[in-house]
DNA sequence: AAAAGTGCCAACCGCCTCCCC
DNA sequence: GGGGGAGGCGGTTGGCACTTT
């Protein structure tokens, strides 16, 4: 490389090149390996021409014995590494041409940080080589505040995501999965998730859960280290898993029993979604409901789809911190709002069952208000998540939050009808309801953040993914939220964020659902069973086993 | 022109898995 | 079964080159 700055480019190889003196390694370091000083740093030349005539002649492998037949003061390691990225034959070198950088993006979309298996695609790209793009990638696309995959490709890697459960069932273990689930992908400006490290990586259990699994797809890059973490990285991963099956209610390591419409997390019980005693608490709408309630989704009456709506269109309030970003993506996501809500009949249209409001209770218990509430309290006749879906958003801010930021004025830039629809928000908000909807919240979630940061941009459509994003994290609980957040974040930081999150969202019961008509502006009605219907404007396209495809 | 910032890349480190004994 | 070595892998670091201020 040309950075080996103390290279021999003349291809001499004298003894000092090939074992410098002492001195000289003090500057580049080394290691003793029996009595043997290893040299670290750079190689010269004169050191791949051993290397290479050594491999030439004995082959790869064996990598330990290189400095014990050739006389190298290199590592095994080091020998092996520095033929694998720079020796071995039919490497190409040179930047990544267009095809290979759509490769490492969808493979990444798929594989997660696993730069070796991706590197199997690549024929002459090594590991390092795409690990280094792919990182000076993430910088740069962060930097500009763009989403680290292309909508389509989070898209079509969410689909084959899906497809492979489909096709191989629940259980399938595809590792290229597992490795997807493990990591995260989806790219949120960091200064969103800087604190979610106590969080890190709740993915690797995803796979058994099937209404979650499409949703870690979205969430790969985000335990990278660019993004941070979501689950102590201080936890084995193993020990994560295990920690995080005993935690959800009915999870089955084995199976799902086959239960693919209803959401294995959310029965009620909700040990891993329980906040620490220790977390500042938040009050946002809470999805957790009894088991008994989930389980009869499919026969008990669709959420009061409007309602939801309603609320979902207001912002949370609170105290969340603001990290307004003016990038091109929320340039986009404005856009898109903008266009969006000016085309599209709003559900306020469609309220006509909702009741009125009581303006300012709902305030009071608005989506960032600090409390705490049990979380077995739920129950609710009219929905199967135990409460009505309108009950689920009862923490969202009536009118006077419809705007932008949660300290902030309301913003111009709000879907109409979100005012009306508030006060209907408001109408079924009760304090009893409140009390079971409530839940506790760590305002140092990302979720919130996000949720913050994406409110002071002023969309309808943000707030929508917020308010959505928050739901689902809190109904999730604190184990699963990041995945969640992710997601949605991933839905909402594309033009096409829909689409991100229309597999996302399978199996995951009315919060999902309701979260997809909001988002979807009416365009889809739900069936009783939870699957979605294509909507008037035929956006809606696709109903898969009560999963959502937003196209 | 100098300093600071950024991009890029090679190499190292630690952990993990596999395999052999 | 388990201890140890070898190899593989992913994360991180450090340094040079280039660009910007």
């Amino acid at each position: 490389m040309s950075h080996t700055t103390n290279e021999s480019d003349d291809g001499v190889l004298s003894r000092d090149q090939i074992e410098p003196p002492l001195a000289e390694e003090g500057s580049s370091g080394g290691s003793a390996n029996g009595g043997v000083v290893l040299k670290k740093g750079p190689w010269t030349s004169a050191e791949d021409g051993i290397l290479i005539e050594y491999v030439k002649k004995h082959g790869e492998g064996n990598w330990n014995a290189v400095q014990k037949h050739s006389g190298l003061s290199r590592c095994g390691k080091s020998c092996r590494l520095r033929w694998a990225n720079h020796l071995r034959p039919n490497l190409k070198k040179g930047a990544f041409t267009q095809e290979e950088e759509q490769l490492i993006i969808e493979l990444h979309a798929k594989m997660g940080n696993k730069w070796a298996r991706m590197a199997a695609h690549l024929p002459g790209r090594t590991d390092n080589e795409i690990k280094n793009y792919w990182n000076t990638r993430i910088k740069r696309r962060q930097r500009a505040g763009l989403p680290l995959y292309p909508p389509e490709i989070s898209f079509q890697a969410s689909q084959e995501r899906q497809l492979g459960l489909n096709v191989s069932g629940i259980n399938t273990r595809d590792k290229d999965h597992q490795d997807l689930l493990r990591t995260n992908s989806y790219e949120i400006p960091d200064v969103i998730f800087d604190s979610l490290k106590a969080n890190h990586d709740i993915s690797p259990y995803v796979p058994e859960l099937p209404g979650i699994t499409a949703s870690s797809i979205l969430v790969k890059s985000l335990s990278s280290s660019q993004y941070g973490s979501f689950m102590s990285p201080t936890m084995h991963r193993q020990k994560r898993l295990r920690e995080s099956m005993t935690l959800i209610p009915g999870y089955s390591g084995s199976s799902f029993g086959g239960n693919r419409g209803s959401h294995t997390l959310a029965n009620g019980n909700f040990s891993a979604s329980k906040p620490t005693s220790g977390l500042v608490k938040m009050e946002l709408p809470s999805l957790q409901y009894p088991e008994d309630g989930l389980g009869s989704w499919g026969t008990s009456p669709p959420p009061l789809l409007e309602t939801v709506d309603t609320f979902i269109q207001s912002p949370p309030t609170g105290t969340v911190e603001s990290s307004p970003r003016n990038s091109g993506l929320l340039d986009a996501l404005l856009h898109e709002a903008k266009t969006l809500s000016s085309t599209k009949n709003h559900s306020s249209d469609k309220s006509s069952n909702s009741s009125t409001v009581i303006p300012g209770e709902l305030a009071e218990s608005s989506a960032l208000n600090i409390c705490e509430t049990e979380w077995e309290d739920l129950g609710d006749p009219l929905s199967p998540l135990g409460q009505t879906a309108t009950s689920l958003f009862t923490e969202c801010p009536p009118i006077s939050t419809c705007g932008s930021s949660l300290d902030e004025p309301p913003a111009t830039e709000t879907l109409t009808g979100c005012n009306a629809k508030s006060e209907i928000a408001d109408q079924a908000w009760s304090p009893e309801r409140e009390k079971e909807t409530t839940t506790l919240l760590d305002v140092t979630r990302p979720d919130i953040l996000l949720a913050s940061d994406w409110l002071e941009k002023g969309s309808g459509y943000i707030k929508d993914q917020v308010v959505m994003m928050d739901n689902i994290a809190t109904f999730l609980g604190d184990d699963l939220s990041s995945d969640y957040k992710q997601m949605s974040a991933g839905a909402s930081t594309s033009n096409q964020g829909w689409r991100l999150g229309s597999c996302v969202w399978n199996n995951m019961p009315a919060v999902c659902q309701m979260s997809w008509l909001h988002l979807g502006q009416d365009l889809s009605l739900l069936s009783e069973t939870g699957q979605c219907i294509r909507g008037d404007d035929g956006n809606l396209s696709g109903v898969d086993g009560g999963s959502l495809t937003v196209l």
